[in-house]
DNA sequence: GTCGTATTGCGTAAGTTATACGCAGAAGTA
DNA sequence: TACTTCTGCGTATAACTTACGCAATACGAC
């Protein structure tokens, strides 16, 4: 029971809004949610979303496993509400008067840096729509991005996971070819060298000729000299997809 | 040591491809790589992927737990090797004459219809570039489908990946929105009610105009008659965009 | 045939993990 | 001052992955 509007949230996502506050009976509180959150943040960034138990943030405050129980229903949504907060706020697009399409990309390519800053923001496991603070507030900034483009909302929502859901499946290919070249023993920002070899070794040429003029063209091999240049590709080519409707729309 | 050609994959990566092959000594065997894949995309289809344990698919065997690392080296493996296996093979695109864009139309919708059918493939934590043979042969025919295109090797690698990440992305979406609903005890196929409103009690409306725009135009609440409509949209846009610069490239 | 050896299935056990439950005590309220 | 409410947290359980090693088996060589 509280104020007449259920949210139907976790009530540590009421409480991430401040839509809810704690009350202020019994002994005082020595952790608070955000403390929690930030405990488990910095987990994830030194050892990676693999070591975020409950214990370790725990041990992380100094508090005993089950006490964060008192601000957190379960372990997803601790993680979740940490994913959300480790997203920098969104940037301030549109700028007045900016065009749709600088704002856009401005928008996407901060999303980007958000998501190489915290590599394992893409390991959280998505358990809905998004309706934690962080999450919402980049909606509405690209939502806003749109307005006087013409399009109606439901094109809008629609182009705007379109682009957020380009961001995040590039970033998690980006991140995945780091870690493997890591954990091959290699510096960062070396070439991805051996995934050509290894399809080349495993994928026979007759059945695979068009992954063969791949492998063969060396694209797998070579560096990454540029590694904005892919991820510009692929805005570019949304980008330019959502521009032929807004012009047939005008 | 094997045959020379050292591919630095997982044994059981190997053993899927049929490049090596289990040696004949020792004791008869009475599991198989296979039926153990099978056994676990059983228990994904009918509990989920959070039903699969190591235990639970040697059950399903009638064997004991620790049997299967004969096989796997890890419970990952068999994980991504099942995730591999639940897709069914690629369509035969291009069809003979056919043309860039609706072949490559057609291969994102039979991706969608995979993930459609198996909807916890997408749960499947990503571990690096795909090297699991039905991933291959999927990459295989999409490449194929732009060989004609005048586009470079690196441009079709970027296309599709592209495309596949628009398809993975949106039906991430679409599941979690359909399982949002069935917890909710409302039946599958219906509205997202609920959603608009969770936003509406939660984000003011001073703070976020453009997403209570979105909100009371009732984007969120209307059924989805056609649940492929927002699907084609998005494809459609993507498509738009490639469709420029191989025009461009002409 | 017979022996050696590689390889099997699997028992045991160790180490993590999330989290249900309930208690003692602290702080606010009447 | 008494009572209620809430906190931190100890205990306990059940599930999980997986290292290690053993006995039994069946092939390959002679």
């Amino acid at each position: 029971m509280n104020d007449g509007t259920d949210t139907g949230l976790p009530t540590s996502f009421e409480l991430a809004w401040g839509v809810r506050e704690h009350p202020n009976k019994g002994p005082k509180r020595g952790l608070s949610l955000n403390r929690i959150i930030e405990a488990a943040i910095g987990v994830a960034d030194a050892e990676g979303l693999r070591a975020v138990s409950m214990g370790r943030v725990a041990a992380e405050l100094g508090a005993a496993p089950m006490s964060l129980y008192r601000y957190v229903g379960t372990k997803d949504e601790l993680v979740t509400l940490a994913a959300d907060a480790a997203y920098s706020p969104p940037p301030d697009v549109p700028a007045a008067g900016e065009d749709w399409r600088p704002a856009l990309a401005r928008w996407a390519r901060a999303e980007r840096d958000t998501l190489r800053a915290r590599p394992w923001v893409l390991q959280v496991p998505i358990s809905g729509p998004p309706t934690t603070p962080n999450a919402v507030a980049w909606m509405e900034r690209a939502l806003r991005c749109l307005e006087k483009t013409g399009l109606d909302a439901g094109e809008r929502m629609a182009t705007l996971l379109l682009v957020t859901g380009y961001v995040r499946s590039h970033m998690l290919i980006e991140t995945q070819i780091a870690a493997a070249l890591e954990s091959a023993g290699q510096p960062p920002g070396a070439e991805l060298t051996g995934y050509g070899r290894q399809l080349a070794a495993v994928a026979d040429r007759a059945r695979f000729p068009a992954l063969h003029a791949v492998i063969d063209s060396g694209t797998f091999d070579e560096p990454a000299d540029d590694i904005d240049e892919d991820f510009d590709f692929g805005l570019e080519r949304i980008l330019d997809g959502i521009e032929v409707l807004i012009n047939a729309r005008v």
